[in-house]
RNA sequence: GGCUCCAUCGUCUAAUGGUUAGGACGGCAGGUUCUCAUCCUGUAAAUGGGGGUUCGAUUCCCCCUGGAGUCACCA
């Protein structure tokens, strides 16, 4: 079988954690067994319109490095169409969906509403009340074919509802196994609303089938309305597809994954300085793993191991230190060059005050603190500026003003009668700098933290040579000198 | 509340009838070390409860409990 699946988004201005996996799962799924992945735009609730929000989400996926075979692209900054099933916006494809409304209604299979809002808010709340379910009535489906052309022809603005029948329904899922739900649990589902927009189970079930999508993945939320869904593929006479809900992501208290209780956005993440391949790679993890120990996969990797049935059925919580970890594995794992790189639309203001040649030098020795992108700032800070410290904090433990004095003091010595090349190379300068300190018989301690802390200004910090390479001779001379002065005052 | 789904360390997971129940994050304790970070070593930590089936259950079945999702002219 020619496999195809599709990830469906309604575009809400981001792209949300939860949809990035299912995203991802559709992917990883379509792409292992050299299927077709495409990109649809489910947009049929137009108060929710969000300005630029297509836009947007094609921006992220595209980040993300989750390229589809059909849907809206973006070219040159404008919208347009790949693929031979367009239109692949649902606002575009209403005609579509009144066709097959009416086709429905024609055998049976739906039916003109013409309660008002009013009266349905009133029963449900009714229903609610005495503990029933919150079923529509049916009222209209007991109209005459009379009774309902008067009333279209007096300009009523009906809705269309489905008509489920009797029995129940059972649907087969390759995560959950076999499903099944009593009909009488269903409700007569809206599927075109009274301004002419389709429901998302209309949509979705006419859009999947003439789109040839083979695999439907998405978030377990969706699972009580499978019914719905089954129905209509019945009624229309289609194939049904297969079916593989996703467990939800979960917040620490084990709610679905929401706004409220933290960062909910790609987007988000991204401008706080996530990697899209730890993202990425992270979000994998949650619901799947391979073997169980292991953690780091490439997104060709993840595609070559992928097994829908092999996803989990509980939901996962959704742990940022984990990411956190990951995100500086990363970036602790990256080539300087490409480090560079991604880090330097962080640096904003900062990288201005700084060269290439500088800035890598910084990265090589920052690499290892860096949790996120975005911390690249501060790690620079000290580099480009003397930070103010307290001179209290030149002194090493039990030692004296005077003994720190008197170290720095004979460093200082000690460099400035050195060659500058020695300052092109840190492991020459940490072993001249040893050799002194073992020559005169000192602890490492007494020497090296007031070398440091004059240098960085910080208690925490890299290496005092790390510093002097990156420094240079005369910075370096400089802060020493100046930690000198700060100490005889 | 009805219906549906789910249930292994705090968290993400591995083990589908036989393991000392494994790995990772986080925690804790060490080591390396001038500090932080990295790195390395060690350690605590789980099969929700009760019945079955079986020589033997994390694993299969039932009940309970717990959690979640869903009950719109939103997706």
């Amino acid at each position: 079988m020619n496999i195809k699946t599709r990830f469906a988004p309604s575009p809400t201005g981001y792209l949300h954690i939860g949809s990035l996996r299912t995203a991802l799962y559709s992917f990883l799924f379509a792409r292992h067994h050299a299927g077709v992945f495409l990109l649809r735009i489910e947009d049929t609730d137009r108060t929710r319109y969000v300005e630029g929000a297509i836009e947007s989400l094609i921006k992220t996926l595209a980040r993300m490095g989750l390229d589809y075979d059909e849907g809206p692209v973006l070219v040159d900054g404008r919208l347009e169409e790949k693929g031979e099933n367009g239109p692949y916006t649902q606002s575009a494809r209403l005609e579509l969906y009144t066709e097959h409304a009416r086709r429905l209604i024609e055998q049976g299979d739906a039916y003109y509403c013409f309660c008002s809002r009013e009266r349905l808010e009133d029963a449900r709340k009714a229903a609610e009340l005495s503990r029933l379910p919150t079923k529509y009535d049916r009222t209209c489906l007991r109209l005459t074919p009379e009774e309902v052309r008067a009333r279209l022809e007096a300009g009523e603005k009906p809705v269309v509802r489905l008509h489920i029948p009797e029995g129940e329904t059972t649907f087969e899922d390759i995560i959950r196994g076999s499903v099944t739900i009593q009909n009488e649990q269903i409700d007569d589902q809206v599927l075109l609303k009274a301004d002419g927009f389709p429901t998302y189970h209309l949509a979705v079930v006419v859009d999947d089938h003439l789109m040839g999508v083979t695999h439907i993945i998405r978030g377990e939320e969706w699972i009580s309305s499978v019914p719905k869904h089954v129905h209509l593929y019945r009624a229309f006479g289609w194939a049904i597809p297969v079916y593989a809900h996703l467990p939800l992501i979960l917040n620490p208290d084990k709610s679905k994954l929401s706004k409220r209780q933290g960062d909910v956005a790609v987007e988000e993440y991204l401008t706080k300085g996530y990697l899209p391949e730890a993202l990425l790679n992270y979000v994998a993890l949650l619901g799947f793993n391979p073997t169980g120990d292991r953690e780091i996969y490439t997104l060709r990797e993840l595609i070559e191991a992928f097994d829908l049935s092999k996803v989990n059925k509980s939901g996962a919580v959704f742990d940022v230190q984990k990411l956190d970890w990951m995100n500086g594995m990363y970036i602790r794992s990256m080539d300087l060059g490409t480090l560079m790189e991604r880090a330097e639309p962080f640096l904003g203001g900062a990288g201005k005050a700084l060269d290439a040649e500088r800035l890598k030098k910084i990265l090589a020795v920052e690499q290892e603190r860096m949790t996120t992108l975005t911390e690249i700032v501060e790690h620079v800070r000290p580099y480009v500026e003397s930070v103010a410290y307290d001179a209290a904090l030149l002194v090493w433990k039990k030692s004296t003003k005077e003994d720190a004095r008197a170290k720095l003091e004979g460093v200082h010595e000690l460099l400035s009668a050195m060659a500058p090349q020695v300052f092109d190379d840190v492991a020459l300068i940490e072993t001249e700098v040893k050799r002194y300190i073992e020559d005169k018989g000192f602890e490492n301690g007494p020497v090296l933290w007031p070398m440091r802390v004059a240098l960085s200004g910080s208690q925490n910090s890299a290496s005092p040579f790390q510093i002097a390479w990156i420094l240079g001779r005369e910075e370096t001379l400089a802060r020493l000198a100046h930690a000198i002065e700060y100490l005889s005052s």
